[in-house]
DNA sequence: CCTGCGGCCTCCCGTAACGTGAGAGTCAAG
DNA sequence: CTTGACTCTCACGTTACGGGAGGCCGCAGG
């Protein structure tokens, strides 16, 4: 009658009958009643925990710390979603730190420029101990790796891979030649190389959406690693080529 | 010379020893050369597969399958990225699912209202049955349970929750005034009464950022069983709240 | 009244992904 | 040539359950 069965709450919470016997073992959450025979019966407060104790195991507590947590009696509902509320946000800054690491990983392999292990682990060593700076220093300094063509996965054959690069090639080169005649970077005929690019992308590496595409625009400017590549062949080339992705992107929507 | 120690990988990638151990014990990642010694050497592309273990592990795969994908020869690098990009989105959409829902206890909590355990747990189940339907009809239908000022956790008196109800009242009132007078949601005395709502909140339940206050806003209106608290007030005046509480975060940038 | 049959119970063993030493060899530095 | 930091290979411990086995409950149907 009064309060749920096990598998009632199972079903709704989206875990096993298992997982709530297990819970009830460790006395992380007993249900408040049982029926003659036995029946775990959970009630509307062992509702609220339960939702809880999914939270914060979403988030990648142990239940041990959860049981400690929950059962403070210091701490009362509200402060828990608020903690909740920031834990969550944190989660999420940290996975966008992720699909910046991935886009840029995708673009390293476009360019066939590789990455030291400091750069290529940023985002998962937390601690940064700066004495690592020297050797990336060594391995990046006066040499031109940047522009080595070194790729190191995939399956396109030689000829392809001439044939990318040629395309890219000639797309810089076309930004170029629009920089230098002063044509806006905004105007019809630079954005049209910006699709170009977009399209190339798309062609032979990734799905590259306009969102991506203007992610990657700021890249080229912000990271060192990809200014420098297009810095390389005139001064402003990178900003130019960053805005007519900009434009070309906006022009789209 | 050439390579990394099990040490120095485990350092910038932010794992321990033994995992790298357990990773060459189950074949998911052995160290393509070994010293005389014994000692592990990891070589670039070494770290090019940790990499990819660690973002597929990131996002809560077995290794087992980490294991499959990575030795699949019908996937190169690009498509991993391309995958991992569009896992990750999902999963931040996800997170922020659980942002709502936990903005959504809050607000549940504050006004007093139960919520039923399908909709606190529509975010953890993934599969909607629809068969509760009914019995949430039966729960929510025409009582008045809405209103029913039920709140079941905090530390507060009940003197304590008489005056946070009284002044919530008074502020919806106050909002009902202006809206029946014909002042613009925009206007100086309106977004007054949404700052003063958004001081109630942070005094009484949690930190209400503008940011967050407007998120409420939007529930207010969009979901039904808040929107019924305030159209039962009046017709309008949600939106009208919602509006003003815009205004107000606004104004305040 | 019996008989399924689905849900629930309590053991209890298995598994994944490491943690945590134990005991011993390795290596650059002093 | 010793010493301390690093590494090796067993090997057992732990967390958070999964997946039965064997045995009650409770209600629909013959």
């Amino acid at each position: 009658m009064a309060g749920y069965s096990v598998g009632q709450v199972a079903a709704f919470a989206g875990v096993t009958v298992r997982t709530l016997h297990h819970y009830d073992e460790i006395g992380l959450l007993s249900p408040s009643e049982r029926t003659a025979a036995g029946y775990r019966r959970y009630a509307e407060p062992d509702l609220d925990r339960l939702q809880q104790v999914l939270f914060y195991r979403e988030l990648g507590f142990p239940l041990e710390e959860i049981t400690a947590i929950l059962d403070d009696p210091g701490v009362d509902a509200a402060t828990h979603l608020r903690r909740q509320h920031e834990l969550l946000r944190r989660r999420i800054a940290r996975l966008e730190a992720l699909v910046v690491s991935v886009e840029t990983a995708m673009e390293a392999a476009r360019m066939g420029v590789s990455l030291t292990p400091e750069e290529r682990y940023e985002v998962f060593g937390e601690f940064r101990p700066e004495d690592h700076a020297e050797e990336a220093e060594s391995r990046w300094g006066g040499t031109s790796a940047w522009v080595e063509s070194r790729r190191r996965t995939s399956s396109y054959s030689k000829a392809d891979w001439e044939a990318i690069k040629a395309e890219a090639g000639g797309l810089v080169e076309a930004w170029h030649a629009l920089f230098v005649r002063g044509a806006p970077a905004g105007s019809a005929e630079v954005t049209a190389v910006a699709e170009r690019h977009r399209e190339h992308i798309g062609r032979w590496f990734y799905e590259c959406t306009y969102e991506i595409h203007v992610g990657l625009g700021e890249m080229y400017v912000a990271d060192e690693r990809f200014a420098r590549n297009y810095e390389g062949v005139a001064e402003g080339l990178a900003a130019y080529i960053r805005d007519s992705i900009a434009a070309n992107a906006a022009a789209a929507r």
